[in-house]
RNA sequence: GCUCGAGUGGUGGAAUUGGUAGACACGUUGGACUUAAAAUCCAAUGGCCAUUGUGGCCGUGCGGGUUCAAGUCCCGCCUCGAGUACCA
């Protein structure tokens, strides 16, 4: 009651009590003292811990887990993650029992890259790294269980990543079963059988054998054969190698034909290398996506990358020689305007069945296209090359001789390396043919193909095409490859783009493959002797035999009879007396170790997993855990791991299912890729021809080249502090700088955030200064999470000073004291929560956190005029908000005199009957012009309202006595009148 | 080239999916408080016109269309962004 005297005492104007200098320090919103009391709070209590028991629902939400990279976060970085928490936050409002984990991919590159220039260990660098991560992450107070934090170098966690390629390479795909065996299965049918009516995704090279060829093979062929089958396997691939990195990129590592780290140029070279083989899943992987809750976008992506095209598998005889062209075509329906066939210039017949006229010309051709670089031939799209071998094939029906020429638009990575080119239907064919005056046979009815091929299947009636004529696409493409079956000659086929995952990279720092070769044929280390950990090297870079750096290990061999690491000094001294190891059951040996390590996504690939059951030994994760847990709920993450990571993490997973070790064939059901927080970089414009930098608006008609400044050095109006530019960057210090009124104003960018644009700009300053809630809910106030958006400093005044409101709505006295009082709320109170309820309520659930944020600050508005303290709307308002801004939430639920965490409080409970009101405004329109507003009562129906609008002075005036034609009532929203 | 996505004030962005366009915030301008600054509070703020007053016209990239009613739907363009690329 006195709470409440004096709370009338203060809105009456009448504030007579001066708060004492300690009562000063305590009414204000002291994010610093409150932020750290509760991280500290939630870090003794365990607070977030989930259990993987528990009545509640399950929820699993996962953000991805970051490279600890030198530089630290951005304020980009935490996007995803304070969205991620605001979700996760909810969902235990909403009574689930959560897993909201993090841990850090901490195998890569620039640590190994630092490790090169400096010596100093990667392990040492990535620990540091990780340390100045979790003190910025615990800054910005993220509900993450850190009790399960996993790191992919680990060799803990790694052990597991072995075990996975283990798993792998004892498997084999079973197109018939559709999914992966056991290897043993497959053995045991060469052994019955041989491998005539096996089914299987293998090598292409893959010889027919009987079961008595089988049981007469040397222990070793056996092993050759079977790496052909295995789900990774080692085979000599033509790879995209970095000499300036000493390492093999993969696809997606590779930008415009550079690396997409350092921008080094890249060149094809084949390499042993190990492999998985993910085409076998190409079609599952596709199917998948329509089971899953991805943005389109990324499902698109995907769908590109597998590149499914449908059509036929073709086979030309080539005339004079015991040999057979194969082609893949999607347009079978066109064969008969096939006029020429084009092999890529590394396919293998060509040495064979070029004529001798031709062969100079031939090998000259096939020299310069190898040593042109990927990158060149990307460049020069247009430009049409090619040579003819002198050899012909036989078309299949006509039996009309084919050329056969060479040119290099043809891929030898795509289909058989090999096309068909039917110049009418394909405009590449096309150039081609009129290039070289090859004839352009016209196999469509009524089209013109004077100018350009045609290429649209739709309107396509086939002509000049004997058993095809008059049909349509997609009829004979039927019946083409009816024909082609009938004489032997042809198939149905479906193709893929997708190619094998190279698994295998030339560097330190990543995950040691848990493979010995005896023999040469690898053998897998057992996993109880796992994990197999990464050696000391004296130096990170290749040997100088161009070995991966493993090579520079003195103690990396593998001890068999006693399964563990021994020095390469005992390799050499068992080595020479070594007979046929490879036919004795055990090998009691000392062989040489794998020397590569796997790539980047190896760890990724099933951490979300590991999560589940971090600390398990016995298991990559118990089937208890991952039988509660089963999959991913939420994924929030970048779109840029759509073809790498995200492909990868959905192949190992299918496998994973295969094998029964995961329930789910997919493992995140919904995913949102953040947008990028990009900077606006800010430049200054030096003149090339003296030493004196232009202002912005005086830089036209000047010779100026941008240089990017220190965006800390740039106020809020683009004014550059020239005395702090030329402390940074000394050697402008003479320059002379061209102010405009003035002033030196910048000129702006937008560009990614990066160390080298100056355009960073770090959370620790922002939380500094205005507090980690601040910037939780600044970050989402910028605009939907799905967009990329520039960062502005700016505007954070905004959602700092709502946090402000909030914090003198529970504390009008200006004392520090709880004003929260067990009065009746008012109807209007209770309309504001209402709204808020279910405003919040529906956007979080719909991800458009950025518009919960202006509805709080309008709920605070109206509460605060309303001069509300009821507890009856305070508690709950503390709840909505603490998944946005929970340190302040905290507070203030402990000011409600809680003892207990706010983070389990259940969320409000929305109800309708609070927004209902007596009357309603109606907006009033004559033929969608003139507009004017009637209030009525709440609970008249249609025909009332119609009657009370007409009685109303401005309809009579507008009508002018006329009768009306039409009147339009939607309930609760227009009356329309159409005059 | 192909495949997606997007164009709304000075700025970031709202708009219950066809129903009063510009919520909320930044910025700007004016005012209050202050010796002053900061902080805080109040007011105005799409454009043009009218103005003592309630007002009027135009406005969601451009051009058409459907509808009582279009930022939203349809047709045709333009621009920007992302991904991908000689894929047979």
């Amino acid at each position: 009651m006195a709470y409440k005297a004096l709370y009338l005492f203060r809105f009456g104007g009448l504030n007579l009590f001066l708060p004492t200098i300690g009562e000063i320090y305590k009414m204000n919103y002291n994010f610093r003292e409150i932020e750290a009391k509760w991280q500290k709070y939630w870090a003794e209590n365990e607070t977030f811990q989930a259990t993987n028991q528990s009545d509640k629902p399950k929820f699993y939400a996962l953000s991805m887990f970051p490279y600890p990279s030198g530089a630290g976060l951005h304020v980009g970085h935490p996007l995803g993650y304070i969205a991620g928490d605001i979700y996760a936050r909810f969902k235990r409002h909403k009574g689930f029992n959560v897993l909201h984990p993090m841990g850090y991919d901490s195998f890569g590159l620039p640590a190994e890259q630092y490790a090169i220039q400096t010596g100093q260990h990667p392990a040492i660098t990535t620990e540091t790294n990780i340390n100045r991560y979790r003190e910025q992450l615990d800054q910005l107070g993220f509900s993450f269980d850190w009790s399960r934090e996993v790191r992919t170098s680990d060799p803990k966690y790694y052990k597991w990543t072995q075990w996975v390629f283990i798993q792998l390479f004892n498997s084999w795909y079973n197109k018939v079963s559709d999914k992966a065996e056991d290897i043993s299965t497959l053995v045991s049918t060469f052994e019955g059988e041989g491998n005539g009516r096996v089914e299987a995704v293998c090598d292409e090279d893959t010889p027919v054998f009987s079961a008595e060829d089988w049981s007469d093979f040397s222990a070793k062929t056996k092993q050759e054969i079977l790496l052909k089958y295995r789900l990774t396997y080692l085979a000599d691939t033509e790879v995209n190698w970095c000499p300036a990195l000493g390492t093999v990129l993969a696809n997606d590592e590779i930008v415009n034909g550079v690396s997409e780290r350092g921008g080094h140029p890249v060149i094809r070279k084949k390499m042993t290398q190990w492999s998985m083989r993910i085409t076998a899943y190409a079609q599952r992987l596709l199917d998948g996506l329509d089971t899953i809750d991805w943005p389109q976008p990324l499902k698109d992506s995907q769908t590109n990358w597998i590149g499914r095209s449908e059509g036929a598998s073709v086979t030309f005889k080539v005339k004079d020689y015991d040999a057979v062209i194969e082609v893949f075509t999607t347009r079978p329906d066109t064969i008969f305007g096939a006029s020429f066939m084009t092999l890529a210039p590394e396919h293998d017949l060509v040495s064979q069945i070029t004529t001798k006229e031709q062969k100079e010309a031939v090998e000259t051709y096939v020299q310069a296209t190898a040593k042109r670089s990927e990158r060149d031939r990307m460049a020069d799209v247009k430009t049409i090359s090619g040579v003819f071998t002198g050899a012909y094939a036989e078309h299949p029906f006509t039996k009309e001789p084919v050329p056969i020429w060479i040119g290099d638009y043809v891929l030898a990575s795509y289909g058989t390396g090999a096309v068909m080119a039917v110049p009418c239907g394909d405009q590449r064919d096309y150039d081609f043919a009129k290039h070289y005056s090859i004839p352009i046979p016209n196999i469509f009815e009524g089209i013109d193909i004077s100018e350009e091929a045609f290429a649209d299947k739709a309107n396509t009636i086939i002509a000049n095409s004997d058993f095809l004529n008059g049909l349509s696409y997609k009829e004979a493409t039927t019946k083409a490859i009816a024909e082609l079956e009938k004489l032997g000659q042809g198939q149905g086929k479906i193709n893929y783009r997708l190619r094998d995952a190279v698994f295998s990279r030339q560097r330190y720092w990543g995950e040691p493959f848990p493979v010995y070769y005896v023999d040469g044929m690898p053998q897998m280390i057992d996993l109880e002797h796992l994990p197999l950990e990464l050696p000391e090297v004296e130096k990170y870079l290749p040997t100088e035999t161009g070995e991966p750096p493993l090579g520079n290990a003195t103690h990396w061999a593998w001890d068999a009879k006693n399964n563990k690491v021994v020095s390469n000094e005992m390799l050499k001294k068992v080595e020479h007396d070594r007979h046929s190891e490879l036919d004795s059951e055990s090998h009691e040996g000392v062989y040489p170790i794998e020397l590569n390590t796997m790539p980047g996504w190896a760890g990724s690939s099933q951490y979300f997993n590991r999560y589940m059951d971090p600390h398990n030994d016995e298991a990559i994760y118990s089937q208890e855990a991952i039988g509660y847990w089963k999959d991913v709920d939420l994924y929030i993450g970048g779109s840029e791991h759509a073809t790498g990571h995200l492909l990868y993490a959905r192949f190992w997973q299918k496998f994973l299912f295969d094998k029964g070790i995961a329930p789910k064939k997919e493992f995140a059901q919904k995913l949102i890729n953040q947008g990028m927080i990009t900077g606006a970089s800010a430049f200054i414009y030096k003149d090339l021809d003296s030493n004196q930098i232009f202002s912005k608006g005086l830089k036209d008609g000047k010779n100026v080249i941008p240089i990017h400044a220190d965006v800390s050095l740039v106020n809020a109006s683009d004014e550059l502090d020239v005395e702090g530019f030329k402390k940074w960057q000394p050697e402008y210090k003479d320059a002379e700088f061209i102010l405009e009124d003035g002033k030196y104003v910048v000129g702006r960018e937008i560009e990614k955030m990066s160390k080298s644009k100056y355009n960073v700009v770090n959370p620790d300053a922002i939380c500094e200064e205005y507090g980690a809630d601040s910037l939780r809910l600044y970050e989402m106030f910028l605009g939907p999470l799905e967009q990329s958006k520039p960062w502005n400093t700016a505007g954070i005044t905004g959602v700092h000073s709502f946090l402000k409101k909030l914090w003198k709505l529970y504390s009008p006295f200006m004392d520090g004291s709880l004003s929260a009082v067990e009065a009746e709320p008012t109807a209007e109170n209770l309309k504001t929560l209402h709204k808020t309820i279910k405003k919040v309520e529906e956007d979080i659930e719909n991800f458009s956190f950025n518009t919960s944020v202006s509805t709080f600050m309008i709920c605070v508005n109206e509460l605060t005029a309303q001069k509300c303290s009821s507890k009856a709307v305070l508690e709950p308002l503390a709840i909505l908000v603490s998944p946005y801004a929970p340190h302040i939430a905290e507070e203030l639920w402990e000011c409600l005199g809680y003892s207990e965490s706010i983070a389990n409080a259940p969320f409000p409970k929305f109800e309708e009957k609070y927004l209902v009101e007596s009357t309603k405004e109606y907006p009033i329109s004559f033929n969608g012009k003139l507009r004017f507003k009637l209030e009525l009562p709440l609970e008249m129906g249609r025909e009332e309202i119609e009657a009370a609008v007409m009685a109303h002075d401005r309809t009579k005036e507008q009508l002018q006595g006329r009768e009306p034609k039409k009147i339009i009532v939607v309930p609760g929203k227009i009356v329309n009148i159409v005059g």
